[in-house]
RNA sequence: UGGAGUGUAGCCAAGCGGUAAGGCAGCGGGUUUUGAUCCCGUCAUGCGAAGGUUCGAAUCCUUCCACUCCAGCCA
């Protein structure tokens, strides 16, 4: 038996996967008497769903073992970031739900720190400051067949290059003139470790430290330094990062650091008929293909909040789909799939016609009304009592849907479940009715449904005889709201937008946006608030567009549509 | 072809020498005042391939094959 889960007596407990077997391990060693994890963005765009699975993954380690994680911007690169970016990863990280250890961390903040320690570098004979231009490294470097040549800078003295260094940091070189470089192996397979450059020069403003800098770490001599800092214990990135490990070592044992981190790679999300990229991402917006990183379209946590998607389901989708260090695409099936199931176990029930047709009920006067109003009770939620109730008014003048009539009366009862010409449906948690004329205008076009109602059939079964063909939706046309409904389709129609060398923009879906003017909701959504799900009974789950909804105007998105396992057998 | 990594069902993923978990998707059926939910059933004689070791191999060994990543002064 093996002790690869958490209680191996049960038969249902998700198996551990892999960095929860080295973490148990490290506790039960006493390699660790507390782990601390961290979840290191660039502040360089905005976070899309992969990074919610890193996010997942690095707070929830933490959170399951006992110990922290840090927030901290990897912000060694003025060039490409921007605050803009740090208010909105923080937001993103605290709606997902995680709280991160102590103070938001800065790789800026340790950028003194990291001076020191290239001087120490220096001091040590590890480090000198390389002339050779951006081009010439490269050459310099070699590849795959030939070992690299030394830069002809490599052997300068030490005083020499504590004296360039310097004059690097005084700003006395342009931009690309020189660059601080590791001494270690110009022969070594990896090209990594083939004197890795340290320090670059930028002349730009950082948006933490100003104008106090004009040399840059890089990533390299920047990571593994801030994780030893913080007494990261795990350091966990993606696959591509494998490679940069013995760096990573070479640092943090060369180094007078407090900690010895350890650096784990896993297999970074990727989902099918979607880009995460953000380098992709941010074209979109620039390009205005979409409304912004918060499009609802987008796979961006900004973009799925605005969307509809709850925090919950996007938690579980990252929890459903495992952590391994093979390379793999989830089918977007599956975040919707987490998605419907979160939804239709939190969101009130409501209902709204898409596509409106007039009802008159002819024999109105055999409801019991009050001016003109049955008010009906239905349930919020089908199966979820505490969350209350809500009123429908019955009026006798109704909507439904103009897909839920039919005039074709050879269609079968399995095959068409409303309204049909001459025949009975029910009204959804109301009354039983029955179409008896069809009023149309010169170009044939229905106006108007003349129906009569069967009494007593308010949560109760017609009399014998009566036989709805199924459930249909509807509002009042008297009592109603007036909305906005926004209908979203995948974004992209090939699998992989950018395989090969296919142009990512080429395959963006036309249709990926649908917007219904016109449409009735009840009257109850009246007091829906931003970020309050519904399931619009047989359409699917919305809620209010945070951009485009205002007290004037109502305007829905579509998170999902509802599965439908029928669509596809007829 | 130098280095690093990965191959278990359509998509994920357990498995750690004792005879292929689970989820998504699919398929079949039942319940239902949402064509939803829910419930039941079904879905790998097979683990990239071929050899070998063993009473026994997805697990160990050998060889081969496929795919991904790396030659930024990006992260």
């Amino acid at each position: 038996m093996n002790d690869n889960t958490t209680d191996t007596a049960s038969p249902d407990v998700k198996p551990l996967n892999f960095l929860q077997q080295i973490i148990k391990k490290d506790l039960a060693d006493g390699a660790h008497t507390q782990i601390t994890t961290r979840f290191p963005p660039e502040p360089n765009g905005y976070l899309h769903i992969g990074h919610a699975k890193a996010i997942c993954l690095n707070f929830g380690l933490a959170q399951e073992f006992g110990g922290g994680c840090n927030l901290r911007f990897d912000d060694t690169n003025p060039e490409k970031e921007d605050q803009e970016y740090i208010d909105s990863i923080t937001r993103d990280v605290q709606w997902l739900g995680f709280e991160w250890a102590g103070e938001i961390k800065y790789a800026s903040s340790y950028f003194e720190t990291f001076y020191q320690w290239a001087q120490h570098l220096i001091e040590t004979g590890k480090a000198y400051v390389c002339h050779l231009s951006a081009d010439q490294a490269r050459k310099y470097r070699g590849d795959t067949k030939v070992a690299g040549t030394n830069s002809p800078y490599r052997d300068r003295s030490v005083d020499e290059n504590l004296a360039e260094l310097a004059k690097m940091r005084a700003g006395d070189y342009d931009e690309g003139a020189c660059t601080l470089r590791a001494k270690i192996d110009m022969a070594a397979p990896n090209f990594n470790l083939r004197d890795p450059m340290l320090y670059r020069i930028r002349k730009q403003t950082h948006h933490q430290t100003g104008d106090k800098w004009c040399i840059y770490p890089t990533y390299d001599f920047a990571h593994g330094q801030e994780d030893a800092i913080e007494g990261v214990t795990h350091s966990i990135c993606t696959l591509e990062f494998a490679d940069h490990r013995p760096l990573y070592e070479w640092f943090t044992a060369n180094l007078p650091v407090p900690s010895q981190p350890r650096q784990y790679e896993f297999a970074r999300l990727e989902l099918n008929y979607t880009v995460t990229s953000k380098r992709k991402l941010k074209q979109l917006v620039d390009e205005n293909l979409v409304d912004g990183w918060d499009d609802p379209r987008m796979p961006t946590i900004a973009g799925m909040r605005r969307r509809g998607y709850s925090a919950d389901s996007i938690r579980n989708f990252c929890d459903l789909i495992g952590v391994t260090k093979s390379g793999s695409t989830i089918d977007v099936g599956t975040l919707e799939f987490a998605v419907r199931d979160d939804l239709n176990e939190n969101a009130p029930r409501a209902m709204c016609v898409l596509d409106p047709v007039k009802v008159v009920i002819d024999n109105f006067a055999e409801c019991n009304t009050v001016d003109g109003i049955e008010l009906l009770s239905q349930p919020a939620h089908p199966n979820r009592e505490e969350l209350g109730k809500r009123e429908l008014p019955f009026t006798e003048t109704l909507y439904i849907d103009r897909a839920d009539f039919t005039e074709d009366t050879t269609l079968s009862r399995k095959k068409f479940k409303r309204l049909v010409a001459g025949e009975y449906v029910r009204l959804r948690g109301a009354y039983v009715i029955k179409s008896n004329d069809i009023v149309k205008d010169n170009q044939g076009n229905i106006t108007e449904l003349r129906c009569s109602l069967v009494p007593n059939t308010v949560g109760e079964n017609p009399p014998e005889g009566i036989r709805p063909r199924g459930v249909i939706h509807w509002v009042s046309a008297e009592k109603n709201i007036d909305c906005e409904v926004r209908l979203y389709d995948r974004l992209f129609n090939a699998a992989a937008p950018d395989a090969g060398d296919k142009n990512f923009i080429d395959a963006l879906n036309p249709e990926s946006l649908q917007i219904i003017q016109g449409c009735k909701a009840e009257l109850s959504l009246q007091s829906a608030q931003i970020e309050q799900s519904y399931q619009f009974e047989r359409e699917g789950y919305f809620c209010l567009d945070s951009k485009h909804s205002c007290d004037e105007k109502f305007v829905f998105n579509r998170a999902i549509g509802l599965k439908d396992n029928w669509a596809n057998k007829v």
